[in-house]
DNA sequence: GCTGGGTGTTGATTAAGATCAAAAAGCGAC
DNA sequence: GTCGCTTTTTGATCTTAATCAACACCCAGC
């Protein structure tokens, strides 16, 4: 199997491949011909379901690199499921500095930090030229109690979210700086698999600080980390270009 | 205006009075006599919707402190809302520790977890003697169906359970140990002001070693930190018993 | 080409909290 | 009440990652 990123070269790491196509625009007008409809939103809803969230859904023009979605303290209206390209979510905490609380990658849905407190708790900016799905929610709400799959759908999608940060909690209150760094590549690998890309090869989007402020590290330790896990052979990186060499080795780390 | 667990004696944080009612029981036999209800599930709906809620809802047998109410990988079949005593939920890591993942009060919502995977991702606990409201999944599902102001006030439970988490994660990345003690108490005073107790005298129902698991911190850290806000005069200590004495001062920790 | 700001690497030192250890306090069972 | 267990406190030492600092890199704009 080859992927979009995949290189033949043997000692580059596909620089420029990788750099030509961070992730392929997805010029889906629709869900239904989305290519990431199995991933997405629409699991589990048959055609004419997909029609009707389809005809709530706004796609607007694409956000460049550094452009907000929207930002904290922002009235909350919709959610957003990415359609290409990656985002960051971030809060300033009260002395000023900026936490990471979340990336996200195409399939992905961002901002129900919105839903219960009808205003965003963090901001949201593309790492990359990006383009976005917006769902309303009040017309998600409205058509979720006229779809029982969609009501069931979104439960799920919320649902996994809450298990997602739970994993980060216990990732932040026990796991060390190297096993933080495996846990941050295998997800990132994980994800770039689900949408068809190489699970062992890829382009980071965010910087070493970004990583940082994510798991809970300095910029300093991060790239420490990188170097290590290099140095032992289990990944090779090239500032932005991630290799994953040893899979066992990486998720060894994380303990048996 | 006095509490439950206030004490007229000057030198003793109250103790027996404390232990005698750590959070008494409520008798309720339907969500429209409970005292909870407008913190709990049924806030937003009307008489009608409240009652067709009490018809799914299955009252069980009080629990013993360290009982379990589910297991982590149990299959998930129901969310859950504490009617009186206090709950912790916990995951095992790869190497066979413990790591707390929240802790529950009267009139919260736990078992989210299980929504998305169908299978609980951690395990619960009681703390002490407590009683709980079961609501079958399923059939939260079929009747948020039926009634969209239900559907909504889910929505926000859970999305209010997601900014939570987020909050840890900041938490968690860049408080220091005294901060993140700072931010538990206040978190506990808030939500003990929400169900008619004291703000500033409450008795912790878990150990040195729970708290520890919560905030990535090892218990002789929680232990010291606990001295070192008494000797600042900031809060109060006497084994499980708590007293804030300067709540300005302890917010301050937390940054201007 | 050069220049400059953001980004990344690496080294030296420091500090916060973990770990190891021992004793005290609290509490339930008898 | 005593016994035995768990929980909590406090002290001494060690370790990990933060901090401070300097330099290298990389691409964007001139």
């Amino acid at each position: 199997m080859t992927y979009q990123s995949a290189d033949a070269s043997g000692k580059s790491l596909g620089t420029d491949v990788l750099r030509a196509r961070p992730c392929p625009h997805n010029a889906a007008a629709s869900c239904s011909n989305c290519r990431l409809s199995d991933l997405c939103l629409p699991i589990a809803l048959n055609k004419s379901e997909i029609q009707q969230l389809d005809n709530i859904i706004e796609r607007n023009r694409p956000l460049g690199k550094g452009e907000h979605l929207y930002r904290q303290r922002d009235e909350f209206r919709s959610v957003y499921a990415v359609r290409s390209g990656s985002f960051k979510s971030y809060t300033l905490t009260s002395d000023g500095k900026s936490r990471v609380t979340g990336f996200y990658m195409p399939g992905e849905i961002l901002g129900m930090d919105g839903i219960g407190t009808r205003s965003h708790g963090v901001s949201t900016m593309a790492l990359e030229h990006a383009s976005i799905c917006e769902i309303p929610f009040s017309q998600l709400e409205r058509l979720s109690h006229q779809l029982p799959n969609l009501q069931s759908r979104f439960f799920a999608i919320m649902g996994n979210e809450i298990v997602k940060d739970q994993q980060i909690h216990t990732l932040l209150s026990s796991y060390t700086a190297e096993q933080r760094l495996a846990s941050f590549l295998l997800s990132l690998s994980t994800r770039y698999a689900r949408c068809q890309r190489s699970p062992d090869r890829f382009l980071l989007q965010m910087t070493r600080g970004d990583i940082g402020e994510y798991l809970g590290l300095t910029l300093e330790t991060v790239s420490r980390g990188f170097s290590s896990l290099q140095k032992k052979a289990i990944i090779s990186v090239k500032s932005r270009e991630i290799a994953i060499t040893d899979m066992t080795a990486l998720k060894a780390i994380l303990g048996d």
